[in-house]
DNA sequence: TTAGGGTTAG
């Protein structure tokens, strides 16, 4: 570790590393508990209380105050003082503790630093299967679903029995990658414990991995197998739907679960407890669900309600999905009112939306506006502007496009291509 | 009192 943060003078040697005497630490102190529920309310008050703590008296610092601000960097994603915290662990000599490191490894992981999360890995003596999976997991999160596979494989080769946390990251790897192949052999490995199929989020991420590599059917199989769903269940399915063109489906779905909590509220006599609430991500499923089939009048209908009757305020997502609906239909006008009377600001790829459906439906003036709204947002790229030249091409205003394409080469350098040769090695 | 997990348009 002294490799990892030089500055910092390492307090024990490998072979001498201190006893952590557990049993000094089984009642909980005052601080540490305030540290604690201001984790789930204000992370960044349990990093303030802590550096009171560390000014006013650092004998009261123990492993579980350090545990609960290294949580708290992670959720703000605080990189330099998740990296601090890192630095007492080692003065301190809390480094043995092993819920420490992996701690340590999602705080990297959640500040994008992919090299300290594998530093700190390496250095865990006896690595288990949590070690293992926070590994993984920041590879998932970090964009990196082929490297996330080659270590679930290089776990396997150590030994390590990957548990339900691993098999869900590794999922989640494969649904990034479109990989049905993996998914497949890794449904397999989970079919050989029965136990695991109680394990929602993991039934969960098996759905997810199916819809995401394009196998609806196995997705509905998994989905119609899990007893007790919960709201992901259900918005997993309905996105799957939607995204293969099935928006019947996927409809039918929704007012099915609408129909199962009329029904549970019934029962339960309005506790709501038991109600699976549709939420934000769920309407994106039904609005793309709309979109793609072209219902343009259940797609107002259905952002209506989500506003009216579930009291949901619509995201940049939600508007996103109304302009893509309007804009597939040709309802260009439409589209452009909606998107000036929009609350918020809208954009680049809803003006991006508008500019490409003006392109396929011949509407020069709004793809104009559209492109010089993109411009102003300085997010306009070199297709934005091809695309509108394009369409002058397309109506015979030769004039205008090569002015634009005059434009072009004023402001622009020529482009160049950047490939990435990954390998994947199976 | 302590570790790692699943749903989101274009």
């Amino acid at each position: 570790m002294t490799r990892f943060l030089h500055k910092v003078a390492k307090p024990f040697t490998s072979a001498a590393q201190p006893q952590i005497n557990l049993a000094t630490h089984l009642k909980p102190t005052r601080i540490n508990l305030s540290l604690k529920s201001y984790l789930k309310s204000n992370p960044i008050k349990t990093i303030f209380l802590f550096s009171d703590l560390l000014r006013k008296k650092i004998s009261a610092v123990d492993s579980y105050s350090l545990l609960y601000v290294i949580k708290a960097c992670t959720k703000k994603s605080l990189g330099t003082e998740g990296k601090q915290t890192h630095t007492l662990v080692i003065k301190l000599g809390y480094e043995p503790i092993i819920f420490l490191q992996t701690s340590l490894m999602d705080m990297y992981a959640a500040t994008t630093n992919i090299a300290d999360v594998h530093k700190v890995f390496d250095e865990i003596p006896n690595k288990n299967v949590v070690c293992w999976t926070s590994l993984i997991s920041a590879y998932v999160r970090n964009q990196k679903p082929y490297r996330a596979i080659e270590i679930f494989r290089h776990m396997q080769m150590d030994g390590v029995e990957p548990d339900q946390v691993t098999f869900t990251v590794s999922l989640s790897a494969c649904a990034d990658m479109g990989a049905l192949d993996k998914g497949v052999w890794i449904h397999d490995l989970i079919s050989r414990k029965p136990e695991f199929s109680e394990d929602l989020s993991l039934m969960n991420a098996l759905v997810n991995m199916y819809v995401k590599c394009g196998d609806i059917r196995k997705a509905m199989l998994v989905f119609d197998n899990i007893r007790v769903k919960d709201i992901r269940t259900w918005t997993s399915m309905i996105v799957g739907h939607a995204l293969h063109g099935q928006a019947e489906e996927a409809l039918r779905l929704f007012s099915a679960l609408e129909e199962e909590n009329k029904s549970r509220s019934i029962q339960c006599q309005g506790t709501k407890d038991q109600l699976l609430v549709p939420n934000d991500v769920m309407f994106i499923g039904v609005l793309m669900a709309c979109s793609h089939a072209g219902m343009v009048e259940e797609g107002k209908r259905y952002f209506r309600s989500m506003i009216e009757e579930y009291g949901i305020k619509p995201r940049l997502s939600h508007f996103g999905c109304m302009v893509d609906l309007l804009c597939r239909l040709g309802l260009l006008k439409e589209a452009y009112s909606f998107i000036l009377a929009m609350p918020i600001q809208p954009n680049a790829v809803i003006w991006r939306t508008l500019l490409g459906a003006s392109g396929v439906h011949g509407n020069e003036e709004l793809a104009a506006v559209a492109q010089s709204r993109l411009r102003e947002l300085n997010a306009s790229l070199v297709g934005d502007d091809v695309a509108l030249s394009n369409i002058y091409a397309a109506k015979g205003m030769w004039e205008e496009k090569i002015m634009l394409r005059h434009e072009m080469t004023q402001r622009r350098t020529p482009g160049c291509s950047l490939v990435e040769v990954g390998k994947l090695h199976s």
